[in-house]
Parts: C-alpha cells; sequence; structure tokens
DNA sequence: GCTATTATGTACTAAATAGTCCACAATCTA
DNA sequence: TAGATTGTGGACTATTTAGTACATAATAGC
C-alpha cells in the first residue's frame, strides 16, 4: 500500500507538545511542520488544515492522559477519596516538572484549548468539551463508591460534585499558571475534601517524592 | 498642549472588548485599528506594540470590573457570605447576557489571558497575576468578617480558602465556557459552601432577575 | 522487476501582518 | 495670528503566513 511513514504520527505529536507549550494561535502550520520535521506538502497530504491536525492531537492527548493520569489514579485499589486527591498530587507533580524542566508550567491542555479556543471554533470547543465529560466519570465514580463506603454524605449529588471538582482542579492549576508556581496549588488541597463534604477524611500530607526531572513529558 | 484626540482611550476600549471577544493571539493590530477607528500611525503614537497596549487595557478592565463587580458585590451592607454568593451570582448574570447577545459566553477576561499569555508573555502573566492577587482581597476580607460572625469555622485559614473560592470560580466559569452553557454555572453554586465549611449557611434561591438585554457589556 | 499507490521536495502565489516614514492637519499657548 | 506641539492619513517595506502545483521518490504487492 505505497510508501510507508510516521509523518502523520510525527505531526500529531509536535501538535500535541507545541501547542500544550505555546497556544493554538500563537503556533503556525509551519511551526509544526518544523517541529515535527515534515515539510508542507506532507502537512497537507495528512491533513487538510491546523483544526483538522489539532482536532486528530486532542484525541491522541485524551487518550494519553486517560492512560498515564486517570486510569492509575482512580484505581479500584484505594479508597475513593485517596483516588481524587491521589489525582490532584499528580497533576501537581507534573506541573513541577514542567516548570524544572522547560522553566514554566503549562496547565492542562484541555482547560488552555477551552479557553483560548471555546469562542473561536465551535468543533474543538465541541471535542474538549466531549474530554471534560469523559473525566467527569471517573470523578463520578469515585464519587458513587465513596457514597457506598459512607465516607461522603448520603444526600450527596454525585454529578455535581464530580463537576465541582473538575471545576475546582481546573481553577487551582490556572492560579498557578498565573504565578508559574506550581507548589501554591499545594495549599489548596484541602479543598477537594470540602467540596466532597468528606467530614472524617483525614488531611494527609501530600507525598514528597523526589521527582525524576528527565523522563517526563 | 497640541492636537486633542481620545484615539488612545479608543484603542484601550477596543483592545479591551476585541481581545476578550476572541483572544489575545488571535487579533491583530490591524484589528485593534479597525475596532477603534484609527490609523496605524495613531497607534504607534500612543503604543508601541500590542503588548504595550495590552497591558493599558488590563489596567483599564480591572477598573472597571472593580467599580462594576466588586464595589457593589462586596459591600459591608450584606452578610459576609451573602457578598461571596453575589459574586458568584453577578458572573453568572453577566455570562448569560453575553451568550444571549453575541452567541457566546465569554468567561473571565484575566482568566484567559492567564492560560493563553502565561507561558508566553512574562509581562502580561505577572500584570494579570497582579489583579488576582487584587481580587483575592475582597474575598480574604468577605472571609475575615463571616469568622468575626462565627458564621465560618474559627479554624478556618483565610487566605487559603479566599484562594479556592477564587480558583472554584474561575474553574466553573471554565467549563461553562468549554460547555458555552452559563446557565451550567447554576448548579455549582454550592460549591461556594462547601469551601468556605459554612454549616448553617442555607441554600439560597439564585436570583430570577430579569435580565435587560440591551444595556450590557 | 513492474506497476499502482502513497509520500515528499521544491517552488510558487496571494494575502496578511508588524512596523516605518513623512507630509500635513488640528489645536493649544503666547 | 504665529509658532510650537501633538495627532493623523496614506503610502510603503519586509516578513510571515496558509495553501497549491506538480514532478519525483519510495515502497507494497504482484
Amino acid at each position: 500500500m505505497g510508501r510507508p511513514s510516521d509523518a502523520r504520527e510525527r505531526l500529531i505529536a509536535a501538535a500535541r507538545e507545541t501547542i500544550y507549550a505555546h497556544s493554538y494561535e500563537a503556533v503556525t502550520v509551519d511551526d509544526l511542520c518544523a517541529a515535527a520535521h515534515v515539510t508542507k506538502s506532507s502537512f497537507y497530504h495528512f491533513f487538510s488544515s491546523k483544526q483538522d491536525l489539532v482536532l486528530a492531537a486532542l484525541e491522541s492527548q485524551w487518550r494519553w492522559i486517560e492512560a498515564v493520569i486517570f486510569k492509575p489514579t482512580f484505581t479500584d485499589d484505594l479508597p475513593p477519596q485517596e483516588r481524587i486527591l491521589g489525582f490532584f498530587d499528580l497533576m501537581l507533580e507534573r506541573q513541577q516538572v514542567q516548570k524544572e524542566t522547560e522553566g514554566h508550567m503549562r496547565g492542562c491542555p484541555f482547560g488552555n484549548l477551552t479557553l483560548e479556543m471555546s469562542t473561536q471554533d465551535e468543533l474543538l470547543r465541541a471535542r474538549v468539551e466531549h474530554f471534560f465529560e469523559e473525566a467527569l466519570k471517573y470523578f463520578e465514580r469515585a464519587l458513587h463508591d465513596a457514597k457506598e463506603e459512607g465516607v461522603v454524605p448520603a444526600t450527596l449529588d454525585v454529578k455535581v460534585t464530580a463537576r465541582a471538582l473538575l471545576a475546582y482542579f481546573e481553577g487551582v492549576i490556572l492560579l498557578a499558571k498565573g504565578r508559574n508556581d506550581p507548589s501554591s496549588m499545594a495549599a489548596l488541597r484541602g479543598g477537594v475534601f470540602s467540596l466532597m463534604q468528606c467530614q472524617n477524611c483525614v488531611e494527609r500530607e501530600a507525598p514528597q517524592k523526589q521527582v525524576a526531572v528527565a523522563s517526563v513529558t
């Protein structure tokens, strides 16, 4: 079936990396081609426009985040409240690595794109919205379990609280990015318990992992 | 002192409006000139670059928001928890008006700029950060009063909780913008009480004001 | 090895963009 | 009303940008 190529995958990887590091509008087609070591003709061979590429990159980004963040964090092995807190801590940790390696914390790729593009591109908006809905499912499941185990009030509205938690995460990351200071997120961990109305949850210490600076995107 | 002009003010107004409606990178110098009915020579007469203009526009934006949102909302006339809830409701109301008049809710101008530009422009980042700090003062004062009045626990950390609340607002608006659905914010009002750990606060109904569609920016 | 299929290099266009230049217009102050 | 001061119109440049055209290169399957 003709000449093989991984240019498509390289372009997707370049889009994820470059747009996450800068922004949608700041990155040009030429930038993406350069980052992927691909010529314009190859770009337009695989994608019809920047939007087209970014839609594919979003799918890729979500699959990656789901595999690396959500699946490991929201595991049935842990008590539900620990899953949610673990998510918070993992986000914080990744932002710290970014700050150390790049000089800037980049925040949440979906949050970034949402605020920049929701009013500009209906397709992108709808696509990102879809991944937020996917993320919510993980929170909803954890809250459902928490309810069954009695660690949160039986009256708690799972769907609403899941959204509240996701909103809180996005907001915490937003403020931290505005300071370029991921460590300022740590003080806000407790808000997770408050939003869950989890009275008995112990305010566990954040894990002080030795961060491996080299090996993370 | 020479020829008078309001081109400077028109440019600032145009920058506020246009960049809020779209994004920093999506708006060109030509766009700003056109929106302000000003030629390029006038633009560069008053400002050295787009960044320069936007820095001035940010000051203007904050002064306006402080006068129109914060000062009226965080008034000593109201119980402290009502001030914070009033802020939430006013934000929601303004987003609804935007949606009805423009077709899109625009979110928070500072939040938008933070996520788009914090990694790209250190001056802008620092400036927006400063206005977030200003906003925090209003929350801190309300929480301080709430503590004195005993509506929140005496152990509550005022500074941390103020940040948590601001983060929550930003996150709620972010998710709503991602749905282009301001009314979806309403269900998340209760999170404000949770974050304040305000046990006795009544879950008051959101005010159903008849929104005057015409007269709001 | 031949051929259909798929990918890439080079060169190109048209439009958009930031920013400059300078003559001149409008107004203030004396 | 003269002259200094300040703002504006409009044309201009150099660069960047998205997107196209087409010949040619590389491979798969036969």
